[in-house]
DNA sequence: CCAGTTCTTGACTGCGCGGTCCACGACGAC
DNA sequence: GTCGTCGTGGACCGCGCAGTCAAGAACTGG
């Protein structure tokens, strides 16, 4: 019994993640979240609750679905150092994903919210150690292959890889040139990853 | 003739950038602007115009003033690569400054409005421009120093080493640890800088 | 067909925002 | 001292915001 929704969840989070994505958290009001989702106010607010619990929503779904497609990456990867490669250039290759004007959902929400809200902070930061961690892992697989300097930590040089990445996204931020991000990506790639004294010749 | 202004415009605008750069430009309202100057609405409009015109002022003189300061310490470094392992580290040497939560003003403008505003998208893309052309002529040097892997294009070498910098001022935004984020900066400024095949033993 | 339950719609509220305006007062020229 | 000028401070305005709520619509089990 009772009336049944009439909205799929799933679609609805998607479009309430873009506009946060696009726009940023304060730069969105309730009425464009209305607009994109086509919800009234009380049908959002029922199901959700209030306007940051929906961003602190998307925002954690989005970590999760990143992380999932990441270590997809990484264990698809034939070697492990070809993964990492991808990563450190996918913001490249990619002009509608995360390379894009609007860059990286996670990254962006740190840098608006972070110095002002306790659990995005929290939350950010715990994202990007988790991401250092799942990195650290294809960084030891690497050195196992002879593909990574065997000396360096395998954490460190996951944080490194993904400030670097970081750097690369942001740069697609400004609005560089799709050629020269590209070359930007390509040349701190090999820079970051080919410091491999232990490679086998 | 006529009544003297009481303030002191560079401390004003001083003030108003930091509550920019802290909180942001649409977390900040006029209200915390006039806390920060202490000056009332009608003083601070008759001077620097509406919100945006003030925050377009204060975002162009940081960014003359960095530029200024970059080519400082990169004229003052005794071989070229020293100044920009110098850019490179900074953000994790200094606490206090881009490194710290609340990073690099001209990046989280960059990042906040340039999807939505077009003069700010413009103008933090051609200070990015600038600064990478500040250190290509650093790279250059650093090439005919020996330092500098000698067939690299100066300009996209230091285009990716404003990206990698960049990288490691947003770590610092993550809230990350002060030690792990030297470590990172250390790591990415070893693999940026030290491609260098043509230096002599 | 009815009863019960949940979803939906949109009017409503109070607040805080950016921005305007004007009366007051401090100051310099003379 | 007087007058003209301009900086100053705060009252004021309309708007758009986030969030609430009540009445009605849609659906299901019986």
């Amino acid at each position: 019994m009772a009336r049944p929704r009439q909205f799929d969840e799933k679609t609805v989070l998607a479009a309430v993640r873009d506009q946060f994505w696009t726009a940023g958290y304060a730069a969105t009001s309730l009425e464009d979240l209305l607009r994109v989702t086509g919800l009234g106010k009380g049908s959002l607010y029922a199901a959700f609750g209030d306007k940051r619990r929906l961003y602190l929503r998307v925002l954690g779904d989005y970590v999760e679905a990143t992380h999932g497609a990441l270590r997809a990456v990484l264990a698809d990867a034939p070697r492990a150092v070809d993964g990492l490669r991808r990563y450190l250039t996918a913001p490249a290759a990619d002009p509608t994903g995360a390379g894009a004007l609007r860059g990286c959902f996670l990254a962006n929400s740190a840098s608006e919210m972070a110095a002002a809200d306790a659990d995005v902070l929290a939350a950010s930061r715990g994202a990007f150690e988790e991401r250092a961690g799942i990195l650290a892992e294809a960084v030891a697989r690497a050195q196992r292959e002879g593909d990574f300097s065997a000396d360096a930590d395998p954490l460190h040089a996951a944080r490194a890889i993904v400030a670097a990445q970081q750097g690369i996204v942001f740069m697609g931020r400004t609005g560089i040139d799709v050629a020269e991000l590209r070359a930007v990506a390509e040349t701190l790639a090999d820079q970051v990853l080919s410091a491999t004294p232990a490679r086998q010749p």
